[in-house]
DNA sequence: CGCTATGTTGATCCATATCAATAAGTGTGG
DNA sequence: CCACACTTATTGATATGGATCAACATAGCG
């Protein structure tokens, strides 16, 4: 494995504080691979055999149920993928298809295991990472719960604006996947997007601009306890 | 602390395999109290003083917002809750109150935080308690992205069913909260029990009986990666 | 007992899904 | 580089799931 991946890798904050000697463990089984856009990487119900880290590209997780689909979570550089899986040694609760084309390591879930089994500072490293994910989906879930589809709209779009830093900006992926990751169907993510134009939020295909930033947030009302992915 | 308290909660996973002299000092700063019911135990945005441990009763976990308000989860003896913010010195993403008189210990996050970068087994088994969380709030988001209310409903109830081995049990919770739980209001719950009624489900209060399982389930389509909370 | 909270039922309204048709992109191969 | 095919996005019409409002029933509980 090129000598750049591996740097790009041990200077994740799950990899950073761990012992040389169970870096080079880990590393020794890992490859790492470049796939076109639109692969499926993972099934939902297969055994979890590779803790996958996302290098550059992007990736989709997903879920199926009776023949309904919804996004999850996009995935972007740099970071990884089914942990939980990997230590519960349970089966992938998502699928994963690649967005674009993306650049994948996988390191075997064993050796991830049987590395987190001995060192400590990865153990923690873990937890962090774990307790980061598990407070995103807690806020997720709150968002589903709690606002109608125009909120949780607003909202996205004011963390878009907030996380760019301008009141112009891309949409970051296409319009029928952020319409399942918002838990609605492409048809009324238009109509949303007509919604919120009385509160300034212009739509040019993947273009956004938001005219007045705080009579938007006057109408979505945006939470630190939902809306900041930072804690 | 009484002993046999103690005693309980050494025997938790979470705290089964750490070092002696670091459950002592964990239990050092550790109390215990009696709550009666519907007692406010957490307000979601505070911050994370304590870890908690459900010893007796039970907990509504519950968020907020904009005047909303929507039920999370039920914590049942014996198991922890808030341990993610308490890792992540971050702010509580959700409520708590006890449904009956319950008895709670209350570890300082401070001390637990201290263990944790120490004691390298509490961090292993704070991992597998972190991701099993993480994937029952990732199968519960999938419950609600996929399935209508009326299949939430039939798929809660097989669970119980399951759970209490007889396909005859009673609700352990109020119908509202029930319903809170499952997305929906207390009047939509209603129409669904009764919409589950030619499937064979018959409710009277809180009893329910399920006279053709197989039926039921037909129309549930109850998956392992969306209600089998054991993995 | 009677008060208060919970649960049920009915009527209605609204949000969102579905179905259908069209428009607008996007990528591919000639 | 263009034309075609295919996917995605939009728009309109309609259906439906679920929320809301209101009235009443019921069940705990002091």
């Amino acid at each position: 494995m090129p000598e750049t991946y591996r740097a790009e890798i041990r200077q994740l904050d799950l990899f950073a504080d761990m012992e040389d000697s169970n870096f080079e463990t880990l590393m020794r089984g890992t490859y790492v691979q470049t796939f076109p856009p639109r692969i499926d990487l993972i099934t939902e119900g297969d055994p979890s055999d590779f803790l996958h880290i996302v290098l550059s590209g992007s990736v989709d997780l997903f879920a199926c149920w009776n023949g309904r689909e919804t996004s999850m979570a996009t995935v972007r550089p740099v970071s990884t993928f089914i942990l939980a899986a990997t230590i519960r040694e349970a089966p992938n609760l998502m699928s994963a298809r690649t967005l674009e084309k993306s650049r994948i390591a996988l390191l075997p879930s064993e050796d991830v295991r049987a590395v987190f089994d001995t060192d400590g500072a990865f153990a923690r490293a873990i937890v962090r990472e774990l307790a980061q994910c598990y407070r995103t989906v807690v806020k997720n879930t709150k968002d589903l719960k709690l606002r109608t589809s125009l909120e949780r709209l607003a909202n996205y779009l004011i963390r878009h604006s907030a996380r760019a830093a301008s009141s112009e900006f891309e949409l970051n992926m296409e319009k029928r996947r952020l319409a399942a990751f918002l838990g609605m169907t492409p048809e009324n993510l238009s109509r949303a997007f007509k919604g919120l134009e009385p509160y300034g939020v212009k739509v040019s295909g993947s273009n956004i601009s938001i005219s007045d930033p705080d009579d938007l947030a006057r109408f979505a009302k945006p939470d630190l306890l939902i809306d900041d992915y930072s804690t």
